[in-house]
DNA sequence: CTCTTAAGTAAATCAAAATTGAATTATTTT
DNA sequence: AAAATAATTCAATTTTGATTTACTTAAGAG
């Protein structure tokens, strides 16, 4: 028999891990497209299928829930990151592998993309809170560092190329373009957001990099 | 003799372009800062010195404000890319002095490059709208163009690059540290924002253009 | 000098959005 | 199986922020 009137029927069963990790989905996906203030705290919970309150109840406030949000897409990058086996690799290919991995990642992570534009439009607030995000690429910037040393030993790169530098340029030829793929889109009139125009890039991309830690014979 | 009990003496004395002026540089400034959703109307006057109905009175509502910032910011972009005069320079100095004054007008324009990524933020709702923006930079292209074809001509550029890959790439080059300031130092334990390290960064993307478009003795 | 217009002000209003209160069970514990 | 816990819901409440109403008055036109 069904109540008189006051419960309608609750259908959500129990489950407070998996609600968390619904809510957290949501949350990722809605600061992402809107940013933090952009985004809203009760289309997060419609998105992830849940009451507005459990997001109080799991993440306190919207803040909190937006440092969960952004410490998850960091770990999210540091497992990548791990994977990738640049040892293995002659110096050359090395660079080749990271270069092409890592663009690949942006294109496949639009989320990370905007997150980060999020944050860096807050200022970095939450992003200087997490000491933890740093610990974990100081290792990857060194086994970029080691291919680096190693192309030099064998004379195909040339010497004192800035890690950080390099992997900033790498960063920043893979990510400008979906960054800013509106407004590059309509200051040139050109869809840089179409699959043929990102293949390009990938190669233009890949090729400056080499470029840039090749040794020029003229130089030499 | 003051008035009993109603009006408290206002100071302001009339000016509507002054006005119009100063609401639209406020509005610039605090979009730049806090994004659209994030900067607030009367934030917005009171950073302009006037009271907030005259936003209404001079821009009807914060949209077209936000409009108004971002025609008037490419506006000024349009005018720098008009002076700079790349047909008087040798090819190689073309591309440096273009690479240079880049990365310099990014380094002086935050605002340029908050609005930007703001407006990215918003799927480009805006600047999509704005057809005039794109018949700026058509000829801007042209000009690099030129410079490239030149290079190649007298043998020191190589052949086939494609303008708007370059462009893209000089761009994106001069920005990202920039645009991400906070998660990269934040990342890499390091003052992405420092002086010392822009100056360095400055170099290093100079010479990555140059290596970008150089002939290389092998290849050739 | 008067009249009209529009620049400017102060104080609502209205709506959206964040946050909270209070009640209702499902689930676990004892 | 009763008691305790905490997951969940619905409906406020409170805050914030955009927009408007109503009024005052400076400045220019005739």
């Amino acid at each position: 028999m069904k109540n008189t009137s006051a419960s309608p029927a609750p259908v959500r069963t129990r489950d407070p891990e998996r609600t968390k990790g619904q809510i957290l989905e949501a949350a990722l996906s809605e600061f992402a497209t809107n940013g933090y203030d952009g985004a809203k705290v009760h289309q997060i919970a419609k998105s992830a299928g849940c009451n507005a309150r459990l997001i109080y109840h799991y993440f306190d406030n919207k803040e909190r829930l937006y440092a969960a949000a952004l410490r998850k897409i960091y770990s999210d990058i540091r497992e990548r990151e791990a994977e990738l086996n640049l040892d293995a690799l002659p110096p050359e290919q090395a660079v080749k592998q990271l270069t092409e991995t890592t663009f690949d990642f942006f294109e496949n992570n639009t989320a990370f993309l905007s997150i980060t534009r999020s944050e860096n439009l807050l200022g970095g607030r939450f992003i200087s809170q997490m000491p933890e995000i740093q610990k974990m690429s100081a290792p990857f910037l060194d086994k970029i560092s080691d291919a680096l040393k190693r192309g030099h030993a064998e004379g195909v790169f040339r010497a004192g190329i800035d890690v950080l530098q390099l992997y900033v340029s790498i960063v920043a030829l893979s990510a400008h373009h979906i960054n800013a793929s509106h407004t590059l889109s309509a200051t040139f009139g050109r869809d840089i957001s179409s699959v043929a125009w990102r293949q390009e890039r990938r190669a233009h991309v890949v090729e400056m990099i080499q470029n840039a830690v090749a040794l020029r014979e003229s130089t030499a």
